[in-house]
RNA sequence: GCCGGGGUGACAGAGCGGCCAUGUGGCGGACUGCAGAUCCGCAAACACGAGUUCGAUUCUCGUCCCCGGCCCCA
């Protein structure tokens, strides 16, 4: 089957068919710097993670782009505010981001352009447009002149005389056209500025996205991705800029992610009812809230909360708890029975689903079953090494793209026979650094007491340890534990 | 107002013209000293009204409601 992907630009899902065979090029819009990212910036970052690592799994060369805005009004002002430079601000928001994003599993881009670094290629573009006739300068900023374009609103489905229609634009001083946009801005005085051929100014917003995409991927990109609230004015003005500049297609195929809400609303730096990165890895591993963001679809919003967390917890748990089984089993399975069938099948559904449009929720389902029948047939003891390892191998493919599992939290322990010695007292059970060894040692000593049914003294142990964060399960030869 | 997306079991959240989504939670059972994990089974849904159809949750139309975008924003 091929793959097939939503174009928000069509409303439809369309099969990808790169410029370039199996290259791909790949731009989505980072965030600009000017406060700690949150948690809805996470999500973005992970649907289009595991987006590109499917498309590299599906053998595509992918150039990924992810750019900063680190030049803005509100960077401006929050520098200000803070007494600071803003590129100075900029560049330490940016290293909390990328400290948030590996601490979430996000594989880097290839290319992290930013603003302040792609002047000459802003002005170059700001001027050819000038010479074009699409734009006009006055009193120092360069504005994008609406109506040059040939289309407009091809997007957002916005046409400009419903715009007009809208009475709460205001005509800015400078422009001819409410609806036009700031290519180049004039800088006030004091403010961060680079020469220009109108001056000492910055640049607007959109420009850096179009110059950055022809820098980095060239005149038409494959995919250019981002949040829903990006799509206008943001991508709209993109696209006239850069067909205008380029006189070719800008964008194969447009993605848009569904922003997370909290009651409801839109969770923003603005609205200020967001939770930062950092503050909600306090409360859950990075592996619960990927599978949170991954086990809905990439498109909808998806409503925040901590009942929602602590039931992906949950789920995910499910699927870590068989991963871990299976690794158990991997030196000691001695059956004759393979699993063929079920990888096989399994991992066919998997890539099934990634491929209309990346299911990733779809593919999580197909993980549960395999689950399922991967412990039955664990319980029933008849797997062979093989066999177990193929499951092994199955998890751990669909884990390179989801990056939600960890590959082995739980130590096994044999419970020898009993030696009749006496056991130590439950109250010497102490300490915070117990190290691994030590606590299979209670664990021996624990199973040995059940051996002898002193379930007193087992289940003292067991209370003991789970005081210490670490869950002892018994199982059929021994007992298994982790830390929580 | 204009543009766009939605309304699915207790909850989250997929999907499809007729066949089990999945997960959390609930109920019953197996296993177990107990617990946990796991397995087996059960209950539970498609906003409302009309239409198309042999048959609609899935298609069409209308109604109601929700959300996002239209200054900044993943």
């Amino acid at each position: 089957m091929a793959l097939v992907l939503h174009n928000s630009l069509t409303r439809a899902k369309e099969p990808f068919e790169p410029l370039r065979d199996k290259e791909v090029g790949i731009y989505i819009c980072g965030v600009t710097v000017w406060d700690k990212s949150h948690i809805g910036h996470a999500k973005s970052a992970v649907n289009f993670d595991v987006i590109v690592r499917y498309l590299r799994h599906r053998g595509y060369e992918v150039k990924h782009v992810t750019n900063f805005t680190d030049v803005d009004d509100k960077i401006i002002a929050k520098a200000n505010e803070l007494g600071t430079d803003p590129l100075k601000l900029s560049r330490s928001l940016i290293d909390e981001y990328f400290l948030d994003m590996d601490a979430l599993k996000v594989r880097r881009a290839d290319v992290y352009p930013k603003a302040s670094e792609t002047i000459p290629e802003i002005i170059a573009m700001v001027r050819g447009l000038v010479d074009k006739g699409y734009a006009y300068e006055s009193k120092g900023s360069v504005y994008f002149s609406v109506h040059k374009a040939k289309e407009y609103g091809r997007l957002s489905g916005q046409s400009l005389d419903q715009m007009h229609a809208g009475a709460r634009i205001e005509i800015g001083e400078d422009k001819r056209d409410p609806m036009d946009f700031a290519l180049w801005k004039a800088a006030k005085p004091g403010e961060v500025s680079w020469d220009s051929p109108w001056g000492k100014g910055r640049p607007g917003w959109h420009i850096e996205c179009s110059a950055m995409c022809l820098k980095h991927i060239g005149k038409t990109v494959d995919i250019h991705g981002g949040g829903t609230d990006l799509v206008f004015p943001h991508h709209e003005n993109e696209i006239l800029q850069s067909e205008a500049y380029n006189e070719a297609p800008f964008v194969r195929y447009w993605m848009h992610n569904g922003l997370l809400t909290i009651d409801q609303e839109k969770m923003s730096k603005s609205l200020k009812n967001f939770f930062t990165v950092s503050e909600v890895l306090q409360s859950y591993p990075p592996e619960v809230v990927r599978f949170f963001f991954l086990n809905a679809s990439y498109r909808a919003p998806l409503e925040y909360n901590e009942k929602s967390l602590d039931e992906a917890k949950q789920a995910l748990e499910r699927l870590q708890n068989t991963y871990n089984a299976v690794q158990e089993s991997l030196e000691s399975a001695s059956g004759e029975q393979d699993a063929k069938d079920l990888c096989d099948k399994t991992w066919r559904q998997i890539e099934d689903r990634m491929d209309d449009d990346f299911s990733t929720r779809e593919a999580i389902a197909v993980m549960f079953d395999s689950a399922r029948e991967a412990n039955r047939m664990l319980s029933e003891g008849k797997l062979s090494k093989q066999g177990v390892r193929d499951i092994a191998d199955l998890f751990s493919e669909f884990n390179k793209l989801f990056d939600v599992l960890r590959t082995k939290i739980t130590r096994a322990v044999a419970i020898p026979q009993d030696t009749e010695e006496p056991l130590p007292d439950p109250e010497s059970l102490t300490g915070k650094a117990l190290s691994d060894a030590d606590v299979d040692q209670w664990v021996r000593y624990r199973g040995i007491a059940r051996r002898r049914k002193d379930f007193d003294y087992s289940d003292a142990i067991r209370k003991k340890l789970a005081e210490l964060g670490i869950d002892v399960q018994d199982a059929q030869d021994g007992a298994v534990w982790k830390r929580r």
